[in-house]
DNA sequence: AATAATTATTGTTAATTTGACAATAATTAT
DNA sequence: ATAATTATTGTCAAATTAACAATAATTATT
């Protein structure tokens, strides 16, 4: 047992699961642990919860201190209590979930190389991985504690959300000026399946332009090939 | 500060949220707190997790020890963290839904009379509020902690969950010969409408028989005017 | 015994939603 | 100019839903 942590209580973490949508793939940000246990293993981010704050306002603190992100869409995912799930004593795992869009993760990840890396979550054949420089998964060795588990739980539970909530709104890089196939390459992502440009629109305008929580913009997509898609706003 | 709880650590407590559907009404197991705080209050049960077991299995034995009933469904709801929230000091709580069956919940409550009263959870104009002996407000200062929060939380879990999954079966009084009126009246009471008995019948039916999670018996209902009711099974 | 009342079950029909696809429109690349 | 590409609109049958109506099997009442 590790020396760090007193044996006769219970210790109350805060892990981060930030979650992103990139090249069409589902993204979870991990950082490489220096030291033991479990060195060598990407791990969420987190630490441990501070006695004069609630594990929400930590959770928002943790990102911030990780990531100059404001405003990034977070819930409470799960908290994780099995008895050998920190080989250093009894700690507990309140974990989050965080979705930010990619093209405001990108300019931080940079500045932090050595600590942070990013990689792809697939849906191989029901066993999800990781792939990036290398290929982890989810269930195997590489990954701290029981951090393959959380990140599961995290992909069922946007995937069960998705098509009844607004969540995938927060992957979009501007909610001010999207287009309908941004958002549907999300929907993709995060369902792991292609769907009908059609019938997607028309649900996407049938559940949120008639309620007045979408409407279109002035303006037109600039960039790409084809015919310049409009441009929507996304009104909570 | 009250002296049982060491200040410089967080505590970590374990809550059930014991749900049963009774005469059309979700109801909610509650008992008196005999002492300080909230004395005279109305509490989930619950209690501190020891350091030894997973939450998981804690809510296990805390049911089992308060009622003797085996295999009640159970899920983690959700884990309350506000700094206030106690006054003793830094207890977080992880809270567990519990289903019951209101036949099976009935027999118990008369054993432990003393510490356990059952009160009818009402949909009143968006104010939810428990009436029994007394009438007490989900807000007000007659629940113990933020207790009357964390059963908020549950009737939404419940209310978001009884349509695209199982748990309504889980109040059944006997999941081997029910009604599908019995079931109609679970879901008319979780989600505070009535439904359309054909309809209802059609929905469940489709979902259910067709995948073989149903089936009829060779039974019928014995008791009532009217029309007996087929009984049918349901095969998780 | 006949009739009413009650509850379960089945049936009907229009409206709405969904799924799969086809057609058209506006742009860039060749 | 023409092809390729992407966005948008349109179509249409199938499936689902919502609101009712009708029938069936029982108990209660006269």
């Amino acid at each position: 047992m590790h020396k760090t942590l007193a044996s006769a209580q219970i210790h109350v973490a805060v892990d981060l699961m930030i979650v992103t949508v990139r090249d069409g793939k589902m993204a979870v940000l991990l950082s490489r642990r220096p030291q033991a246990p479990c060195a060598g293993c990407w791990a969420l981010p987190g630490h441990l919860l501070p006695l004069e704050e609630s594990a929400e306002t930590a959770a928002e603190s943790l990102l911030r201190e990780m990531l100059p992100i404001d405003g990034a869409y977070r819930e409470q995912l799960f908290t994780f209590t099995d008895v050998s799930r920190d080989p250093r004593g009894r700690v507990i795992s309140i974990a989050y979930l965080v979705l930010v869009p990619w093209q405001r993760l990108e300019g931080c990840l940079t500045r932090e190389e050595v600590k942070l890396a990013c990689f792809t979550v697939c849906d191989d054949a029901k066993q999800s991985a990781l792939v990036g420089p290398e290929t982890i998964l989810l269930d195997g060795p590489q990954l701290a504690f029981d951090h393959g588990q959380i990140i599961r739980t995290g992909i069922r539970r946007l995937q069960g959300k998705i098509s009844y909530t607004d969540v995938g709104f927060h992957f979009l890089q501007s909610t001010d000026a999207f287009s309908l196939r941004e958002l549907q390459m999300i929907f993709e992502a995060v369902l792991g399946e292609e769907m009908d440009k059609s019938n997607f629109r028309r649900s996407i305008l049938a559940r949120y332009e008639t309620t007045g929580h979408i409407s279109q913009t002035e303006d037109i997509q600039k960039s790409g090939r084809g015919r310049p898609a409009v441009l929507y706003r996304y009104i909570p």
